[in-house]
DNA sequence: GCCGTTTTCGGCCCGACTGTTTTCAGTCG
């Protein structure tokens, strides 16, 4: 049993206790457990195995949890969560997803009324069964009812990118109201995340009705889900939940922390002011009734004597700790990024000349571009020959020619990593090219070790210089290919070579908790875009997000590396091969 | 269920909003 799925039990564990209305902070322990397990980089079914360590070293993990740890690994299942299972049929917790009802309500429907599913809740609803229980109303039943349709739905997250084109709409609107001094998205949207349950929105104005009038606007199919004197949330039409706050300005740096999150990530930073004497909230920071801080995110870290942290990495995952011991890492940001080593051309099966793409690259201000077309094996990308190859490096050459020095042209190929686990290519063909991005395209459903031996071997063959996509997950709907990531990542750092963070939004390749865990056993990193178009060049804001995410610094990504140091590496790996 | 120079019990972040209440519980973030 993997982490993944030991967190996953911890999770139903908790969603099972919440709803037989258990002590929270038993509750919250399950949660904190699962979230930790689930974030932690080494298998904890080792840490089992090993009598030097102990399981409830770890933290939020005490001899309780660390026996059911042991039980889960061992045996693959849970003994306690089967009777809480068999305690409450599943249909029952499904009620826990439709907007303002909690375990209790959930329970007292269950309880009262004998509901197990949504449809059951809804055929109860039209027959007025529900407003007649204790602490429910018509309106209850009424907000209930236009909740099932949702709930069916509603735990789908969007990705970044599709949010960010909503939020960039969004503060446009926003900053057309006069009166609007400050304006920042706060959330998980701030904090970079893969996927956005809905945004947050923080205004600093003095008139709160004109700026909810406003944003109830945005959108025409929009509907109100609550208004009061500083906050309005929305739903828009596509599904989307836009919450607002509206703050003065002296409370403008701790609301913007506060509602930026994560709430792990507060309530620490909340309990170390508590032992300071101070108390912190959206308002501000507080010693008794005298506020100390709260003006900006900075004034509201430094009261509790940490510096800066940003919000990429407030998930409590060890930032906390960093900070307090001065060791929060230089993260990478995009202005730093030089290279992208990554890009498709009408060679094969981009839509761009190369020529098009080498000058988007360089008005994105990039100073190094590898076109690196698929390689023969791959005929639904049209991947190119040995031979059309050839001729395509007498093409780069041109439109190096042309374009001068402004910017690097590479030749490189996305070398296909066969079924077989045979390069697409012979030494000979690789010897000819600047870069070798190693992929597997095809065959990803193959069992653990088949595929994992695939990737391994294109790490050990000698001159490759990443691995595309390592995560093997291309498609978004998709699973990715069930890798052992571990035995990846040791290989790579063993024989340098570096491992895609792809930045294409809709494949979530390369987690961020992945390429931490790579960058922590000493792999080299790369932030690419796999362009096919030159828009495509401007995805690398979300590739350098997930490299935020993951704590990397611009040492470790070799596409943020002064040029002459990049094209040594390359040369170097290249001279590894012959 | 975890944690501890406030350590074996009693804490565990904090506030807004809603709907159902006659002063507050439940939900949410």
């Amino acid at each position: 049993m993997n982490n993944r799925d030991i967190a996953a039990a911890f999770d139903e564990v908790a969603d099972l206790l919440e709803f037989q209305n258990a002590n929270p902070f038993r509750v919250r322990a399950y949660r904190n457990a699962a979230r930790r397990i689930g974030d932690f980089p080494e298998p904890l079914a080792a840490y089992v195995d090993d009598p030097e360590r102990n399981l409830t070293e770890l933290d939020g993990i005490g001899k309780d949890l660390a026996e059911k740890i042991a039980e889960l690994a061992t045996t693959g299942k849970l003994t306690m969560l089967e009777e809480l299972r068999a305690q409450i049929p599943s249909g029952v917790m499904a009620l826990l997803r439709i907007p303002g009802l909690g375990p209790k309500k959930a329970a007292a429907l269950h309880k009262e009324l004998g509901i197990l599913s949504l449809d059951m809740l809804r055929a109860a609803c039209q027959a007025d069964e529900v407003q007649s229980l204790k602490g429910f109303g018509a309106k209850t039943q009424e907000k209930i009812l236009a909740g099932i349709d949702f709930a069916a739905h509603a735990d789908e997250r969007m990705l970044w990118a599709e949010a960010d084109e909503i939020a960039q709409q969004l503060l446009a609107h926003m900053r057309k109201l006069r009166g609007v001094r400050q304006i920042e998205m706060a959330g998980s949207y701030r904090r970079g995340k893969e996927t956005i349950g809905d945004l947050d929105l923080l205004v600093d104005a003095k008139d709160a009705d004109a700026v909810m009038d406003h944003l109830a606007k945005f959108e025409a199919g929009a509907t109100v889900i609550g208004r009061g004197e500083t906050k309005l949330s929305i739903r828009l039409a596509r599904g989307l939940q836009i919450d607002l706050r509206v703050v003065a300005a002296e409370s403008f740096g701790a609301a913007l922390q506060y509602f930026t999150g994560s709430k792990d990530h507060n309530v620490i930073l909340r309990s170390m002011a508590k032992d300071r004497g101070l108390k912190v909230n959206e308002y501000g920071v507080f010693r008794g009734d005298k506020r100390v801080a709260g003006e900006t995110e900075e004034s509201v870290y430094a009261s509790v004597g940490l510096p800066y942290i940003a919000p990429e990495l407030r998930e409590d995952h060890g930032e906390i700790e960093a900070a307090q011991a001065g060791r929060l890492p230089d993260l990478l940001e995009l202005r730093q990024m030089r290279a992208d080593l990554h890009a498709h051309s009408t060679w094969s099966d981009g839509h761009a000349s190369i020529r098009e793409m080498a000058e988007a690259a360089r008005a994105q201000g990039l100073k190094v571009l590898a076109i690196t077309d698929h390689s023969q094996s791959l005929g639904v990308a049209r991947g190119l020959t040995p031979q059309r190859l050839r001729e395509q490096r007498k093409e780069i050459q041109r439109v190096q020619r042309a374009l001068g020095d402004s910017i690097l042209i590479l030749q490189g190929a996305e070398v296909e990593i066969r079924a077989d686990g045979q390069i697409d290519y012979e030494d000979d063909v690789l010897a000819q090219l600047d870069v070798v991005i190693a992929s597997a395209h095809t065959s990803l459903r193959q069992p653990r070790e088949k595929i994992t031996a695939r990737l391994v071997g294109a790490v050990r063959h000698p001159g490759v210089h990443f691995i595309g996509h390592p995560s093997g997950r291309l498609i978004p709907e998709r699973e990715p290919a069930d890798i052992d990531m571990e035995a990846l990542f040791a290989e790579a750092a063993r024989h340098g070579v570096a491992l895609e963070i792809d930045s294409h939004p809709s494949r979530l390749d390369l987690s961020d908790a992945h390429a931490r865990r790579a960058a922590e056993v000493g792999c080299l990193l790369a932030v690419n875009t796999d362009a096919h178009s030159p828009e495509e060049f401007a995805l690398r804001e979300y590739g350098v997000g997930v490299a935020r995410r993951a704590w990397l610094t611009p040492a470790q990504v070799i596409t943020a590396w002064p040029r002459a140091r990049l094209v040594a590496w390359l040369q170097k790996r290249k001279k590894a091969r012959t």
